[in-house]
DNA sequence: TATGAATGAGACTTCATTCAT
DNA sequence: TATGAATGAAGTCTCATTCAT
């Protein structure tokens, strides 16, 4: 199968028609994943929807997996880079409301190319290299310097794990509602937002601790 | 075709040795898919693994699909089958407490075959057909059954909504940790199952309504 | 492939559930081909047809071509009778009108199952084997005979040419007019047959010499 | 599936390379169509006879059907060929020197390839799609304008009819002379081609009315 | 650098036939 | 004698990738 190798792009695309070439490709790639979906992807149908000969196409990509891997990356660092002005502009404020704006970016994020962003979450198998990660590093970073930030705020023992909770439990509910209830976020607009935001902030609020009589020894 | 084609068994294993087969080629299904993950899975090495041949597996499944759905389908039951057992369980023990509960079992659920479950949910395309559908509706219903039993410890405005956030946040945290946070269950054991039903648990007993004023102190 | 084989019934089906079996067998047979077509006829679908299981298919019958073979034989038997009828009570009548007799016969007889002949002539390969062999020997013969008992009606210098050339026509274009040109049976009812009558009977009397002049040399 | 799909060639072979590598493959399924029987005929002994990969055959044609469909079109084409250039050069001729001399190049078309006409002719399925068509539309429209020309030398109520007529009488029992009966073509030379032009010009030329009472002496 | 024809491994699937029960 | 589960040879077709032009 040959189905080793790396998942890089095979040049720089250091002139104008080449770069041109590339984004072709992988905006065709984008565009094809949508439409027939991932197993019914080919490099001859990419190649074609570029505009492009297969030859060239793999001038510049080594095999498929690489092009799935650009789309990939141009999607995440699209929602990255929401998530990021978000967090600058939310950086000062208290928490709730810090949060409430960040769960509304996310929100938002996830609709930018909402078709696209289900393909590659559900269908792109995962295997390690080609990680869709939604629980990303970064964003488990980012979050974590917003939490320090409000160290005073919080009442959590690990900004680690609240980090990670606090990213994975946005990423997922958000990815949930848009792809499986699209109608908790049209039907009671807002209400989804808050629950969210309700959840989130008491979790790291941790205005009620739990009575320590129900805590129970590790099996 | 673009991947057309039923997903559903061919032939309801009447017979004794029929049934044997069947049960041998899930089961073969399932292992090939822990060890060569879901592309390089294809119906030869199931037939070889099941030690039957190809023929015979396909008087059975119509096509690769179908069997990874009768895997899903399996995992799924006895997942559910666990979960169950514990709502039953917890139905008459107060929030917290059965929150608790309830977490832990799904953690363990997770645990009863974590390499299967982690290619089913990563590399199984879901195309609809196809749902593992995590956040599963009956798991919605169940968790909406306990929630009503207990409707005067909780403080949420719409249960559907609150029953979908709980399986959603449990389930896909769960997933999280299990699949890319192991540590988070062995290190600090305890920490990440005191941490998730905290987070749960405040959010139904909304004990803290969202004002600014909330601010604590850490403790 | 094991497609060597006989093309005879296995036993003799003396007995009286023998003989319904293979009754059963053959009547599936012709079904399955005029609703599936030859290509996609097969043995399990026979049996299936014929309520039989598959093993006792190969009870009375080596392989599918030993099933075909029998519908051909059949469908023969019985076009063969009409016709054999039709001479005899033809027999002692002029040439013309006996001729006008025997063409109406044939047609009829591709009418008793049209959509069978049809799949027997156009899809089932003839393999020398298996002979649909429209311009049958035995029909030349019988036709033969009845031309001898009109020698003296005729203008042709070869009986034996005749004969076939009788039986060839009168079978191909009968043939063709009911599968492709099913109009010139219905539409102009009666026209057919008067003109294949008339291609025929002058054919036979030989009423006009064609000129000598014309008579070209073998190349 | 029950056989759909197209029958028509995928690429139009623009390139140099690609047109040889579709008359490779054409002429290769009319060789293996001879040598193997249209059962027996698949897609890798055709690739394989082209000198071609699998692959390249399929780039070019969807199936077997569509390589065999088009051997049957050049196979047809070249006998219209010759059937129209007898046409052109006998337009002017009477009917029956006319008709002799389309007899004689039917005669001998079909002895341009006897083998693979058979083949195409026996054994290719015709399923509506893929005619052979013998008693072509379009000889039937050709022989119709000759027989215009003609008009007053005929006797025929029909002109569609008696062209429809003359095409499948000289068509089949021209087959059936070459494949079943090859000594009525050789042992009596001249014969056979003398019996069918007379069949023909006296069925046109209605020279004698049917009635009983032309009974004429043998010559 | 671009092109697209060619490649061929290998996946999928069918179905005639056997054989244990 | 009937059954139908099992077999596996054989065929179809796809698609990632190469390479001559």
């Amino acid at each position: 199968m040959a189905r080793s190798a790396r998942t890089t792009p095979r040049k720089s695309a250091s002139q104008e028609r080449s770069r041109h070439t590339v984004a072709a490709l992988v905006e065709a790639t984008a565009r094809v994943l949508v439409k027939e979906g991932y197993e019914s992807t080919n490099t001859n149908k990419i190649a074609q929807a570029a505009g492009v000969s297969i030859g060239s196409l793999y001038q510049y990509f080594p095999n498929k997996e690489a092009l799935v891997a650009a789309v990939v990356e141009r999607h995440k660092q699209e929602m990255m880079q929401l998530f990021r002005e978000a967090l600058a502009a939310v950086m000062a404020r208290p928490i709730d409301a810090g949060v409430r704006e960040l769960v509304t970016v996310m929100i938002d994020a996830h609709r930018v190319d909402p078709k696209l962003h289900r393909v590659l979450v559900e269908q792109v198998p995962r295997n390690g290299r080609l990680e869709v990660e939604a629980f990303d590093r970064e964003a488990c970073a980012l979050i974590r310097g917003y939490l320090e930030a409000h160290r005073s705020e919080l009442d959590v023992p690990d900004l680690d794990m609240a980090a990670f909770i606090c990213v994975a439990t946005v990423e997922s509910l958000t990815h949930a509602a848009v792809v499986h209830r699209p109608e908790a976020l049209s039907d009671k607009a807002g209400l989804f937002v808050e629950d969210l935001t309700r959840l989130v902030v008491q979790y790291l609020k941790g205005s009620a601790p739990l009575s320590p009589l129900h805590i129970r020894e590790p099996a």
